[in-house]
DNA sequence: CGCGACGTTGAGAGGTTTCAACGGATGTGG
DNA sequence: CCACATCCGTTGAAACCTCTCAACGTCGCG
């Protein structure tokens, strides 16, 4: 398993670029739940970012509370959100020293922070670690290429799998969505119009209840699994 | 899937320049470059299969000659290819023990298989090669995000970046193109008429030449990059 | 030569975007 | 407490892009 003792107690700085405050160190329960090591508790404010596009890869990220966006920005200014990153979640892992997209705080977020050269001075030691990043990449691959899926797929049907996943992230048929309707049609690669028409049309069909912009009820899990399709 | 009961068996059914003497299994060169170890020839007829969706995953390879696609479908039977690979490229790497998408060969195909558990037995042992897998891993996901930003491109965008993304790969502003226009569509998340008008719409404008419908010479790079986006 | 696979071109339909206006919630200051 | 500004989300109508359906051309091959 792990090897607790071979971890060195890590100072973990706060990033110079980051505005918001670190608090004091603790101890991490695990990296991708199975990687033991120390991490610093950093929060973000909404919309904030948490690193850039091209920025040195120093640090990863776990994400305590709140939520993250991965994103890139186009020269036109079009953005397309590669992923979201909800309690639990990792993110920032970089193979090369530069992150190749940003992130920003969806909501106001709590994060772990953790020292990328520690980690990686750990893999070197520990077979199974470097096993854990590896696979940890490969999870992102595979979601990946299933976002790739999500954009060929119709208005109706990528609002419909956005719902699926997003219940069976937070395990609820009770979403309270983090983000934005910007934030969601840039992730599927839509106009918050057609985003919001689409959840409209799914409300008035019965599949779903939305009492609030933000939260938004699976009632007819059967029905939708009709209008989905990957 | 060809049945691989001996990894030494090869069917040079397409001899070629490439694959004349590669009767006897070979010592390649490297995987990614850098890892040396022991390899079979195969052949691949167009279309043939290399691996299917949720096969188990016992072997990865590398393409010698010719070109292979990665896929997915859907029910109701439009498919998404994830990506080409090329001669040095190499595909069918995965973590888990199944296969997340099916493989077939574009045109006729020589391809470099090497069995899964030697490498990760190979991985266990040398820290380097655990690395260069994970970076691998990390190659494919950079190129995975960059496929989703394609696919939020208008259509025209879409076929320049392929064509730019060809041009590169075959290192060339003569592209010969291994795949079909619906390759070409499935990839692009277009139709096949909608790259064929716009590969008509290019060669009107001066910016590329089609001498032959596989083959596409890139006459105007500056233009071609006003109308690319990503 | 004729067949089938592949590619191109045309016309119309349809889905998504664009542009615009409106409504609702929140926060601030008078 | 209300007026007001602002942000966010919804709704409508028209434009636009891509798809669909269809026909035609081309190439390679039996």
């Amino acid at each position: 398993m792990l090897k607790l003792t071979s971890v060195k107690t890590i100072q973990a700085r706060q990033p110079s670029h980051h505005s918001a405050r670190a608090h004091t160190a603790v101890r991490a329960h695990a990296l991708g739940d199975t990687l033991g090591m120390i991490g610093a508790v950093m929060s973000f404010g909404r919309n904030e970012e948490v690193y850039g596009d091209g920025e040195p890869a120093d640090y990863l990220y776990k994400v305590v509370s709140g939520a993250v966006r991965r994103y890139k920005v186009l020269d036109d200014g079009r953005r397309q959100i590669g992923g979201f990153y909800l309690p639990g979640d990792i993110f920032g892992l970089e193979v090369g020293d530069e992150h190749a997209s940003s992130a920003e705080a969806v909501a106001n977020a709590t994060v772990l922070v953790f020292k990328r050269s520690a980690v990686l001075a750990l893999a070197d030691r520990d077979g199974d670690v470097a096993r854990q990043l590896w696979a940890m990449t490969a999870r992102e691959l595979h979601r990946a290429d299933h976002h790739t899926l999500l954009l060929i797929l119709s208005a109706q049907e990528r609002v419909v799998s956005f719902l699926f996943e997003m219940a069976a992230r937070l395990e609820s048929n009770n979403v309270e969505l983090p983000m934005s309707r910007q934030d969601i049609a840039d992730y599927l690669g839509l106009t918050i119009e057609t985003v919001s028409r689409t959840l409209t049309q799914l409300e008035s069909s019965g599949a779903i209840a939305v009492p609030a912009a933000r939260r938004i009820e699976l009632r007819n899990r059967a029905a939708l699994r009709c209008l989905e399709a990957g």
